[in-house]
Parts: structure tokens; sequence; C-alpha cells
DNA sequence: TGTTGACCTTCCATTAACTGGAAGGTTTAT
DNA sequence: ATAAACCTTCCAGTTAATGGAAGGTCAACA
């Protein structure tokens, strides 16, 4: 199939398949006689997975690795898990962050009037300047 | 002083100034005359406060709109609020992402025996293929 | 037969927010 | 004198695509 078919399938854009293929991510697919892109139902599979693997949240780059563990039969699933309990932690790291910004966030819009005046708690904190001197 | 004390004292590096200038989120500096940037204590405030914005977690963007608001004594702490309630939604919108995702991880992970064996469910619930078939 | 429209191709530019490095000028200290 | 520590500009790279231009191909339809 073209890759207009294959992208539809897989639930990537025609755009996104050759990027993929431009860095290497997938091999380079046949061609047919026109030069169109010719893909196998197996390739589309593997797309899929990509699609899935991206909206899970891996990078590129992880999805390189989980893509060389899909299709290496003798992989160990203890290395596959590792990859994935790395990204939890990944991601509770992050999830901290956010929170901690959230907090600061709703710090400020607490101590804001949120009026018709010019005097904002949430300007000064950020200012935090020590002469209380507005450029 | 020069870019580097500036740099110091506003907690953003050397090269974000110059890009800050670059992008015009700052006013060019005055320059001395072997070209040197030349810093005020009031522009380093101004450097200081973008510093504080950014790790706050607002964008360029928002920043430029935020001194925009720091500059002009006229504002509406209103209007200021405003933009800090929508920062939080967007964060509270990417929190909810981030937790769906750890949650799918961690439901492949508990069901991956982690072993020797190359069978692994994470690489099955990537794949997700009708067929079964690995590339 | 012509042409319309939906495909496909490559290549270049852009996004966000910097960071790194090259190549070179200036100042300060030893 | 020269080395270290500054400063300058400019170009390239990062992530993961996306948008668009310019052009080739193919099937259907009047």
């Amino acid at each position: 199939m073209k890759i207009g078919e294959a992208a539809t399938r897989s639930g990537l854009s025609v755009k996104t398949i050759r990027y993929y293929e431009s860095i290497g991510l997938i091999s380079p697919s046949e061609r047919a006689d026109n030069g169109y892109r010719e893909y196998s139902p197996i390739q589309v599979d593997t797309l899929h997975f990509l699609q899935r693997a991206r909206a899970t949240g891996f990078s590129v780059e992880e999805c390189r690795q989980l893509l060389d563990l899909y299709r290496n039969e003798g992989r160990h699933s203890a290395h596959v898990k590792n990859l994935v309990l790395e990204k939890v932690a990944q991601l509770d790291q992050q999830l901290q962050e956010l929170q901690a910004m959230r907090g600061t966030l709703m710090d400020m819009a607490d101590r804001c009037a949120g009026n018709e005046g010019p005097s904002c708690a949430i300007i000064d904190q950020l200012a935090d300047s020590s002469e209380g001197a507005a450029p």
C-alpha cells in the first residue's frame, strides 16, 4: 500500500512517516517504479507500534530502543520493564515539578486582589526587587 | 555593569540575556566604547523578573505580556490574575495527561514478568497487532 | 483528448527556548 | 610579554515534527 493508507492505518501522519524514515527510525521503504513508497502490513504494524509508543510518552530515541526489543526475539522482558519503570520515575519527577509550580501560581493568585487597581501581589512577587523600583 | 555580572545577578546565563535581546524581549542595551553591553541595576531587575517568571512556568511570550504589565503602572491587577489563572488551568490539564500516562505505564509494568524470557506484555501491548506478527 | 483532483515526491523553513562552539577583540594581572 | 578571563558576532544543533512550494503521477469523467 502507499504512504497515505499506511498513515491512516498506523495513526501517524504522512509527514511523520517520512520524517521517521529520514532519521533512520524505520528503514527506507521499498519504492514502486514511479518512486512512490510501498508498505507491507508488517511495516504498518511497526508504524502503529511507534504511534502507540510515542502516545504513551516515549521519546523517539526511547522508541528506537523499544523497536530494537520489539524486533529482537532474544530480548529479556526484564530489559523492557526497566525502560518502562525508568519512564515512570521520570514522570513522577515531572509531576512533582508541575505540582510545585501550580502551588506557586495559586499562592500568587490568592494574594492578588484581581481588581481595577494597578497594585498586584503577583507582579511584586515576580519582581522581588529589593528596591521596589519598576523599570 | 557588564553582561557577565548582570547574568550572575539576574540568575540568567549570558547567552540567554543576549538571546532575549535578539528576540526583542528586552530592549537593546547601551554599549560601552569597546562594544560591550552595559547594564543598569534597573535593567538587572527586569532580567531577574524574567528569570523568575520563566522558572514559574510562563512561556517567553507570556513573559512578554507580563513584562508589559510589570512596566505599565496603569495595569489592572485583574488582568495579571487572569494570566495566572489561565496558566493554572493549563497546568491542571498537563497534570491530568501525565497522570494518565503514568497509569498506562504502571499497568504495563505490572503485567510484565520482567524475567529472562522474551515474552513481554509491554511489547505485546504496544504492538497490539491483530496478527501478533513481529516485523 | 483534456483536465480536474487526489495522490505522491523532494527540499527548505519554521516552531521554543535556548546552548555550544568557532573566530576574534579587550582588559587585567602577573 | 603573555596568559586568563572577559567580551563580540555568527552559525549550527537540539526535539519532533509541521507547513509549504514546486513538481511528477494516476484515475475518472466530459
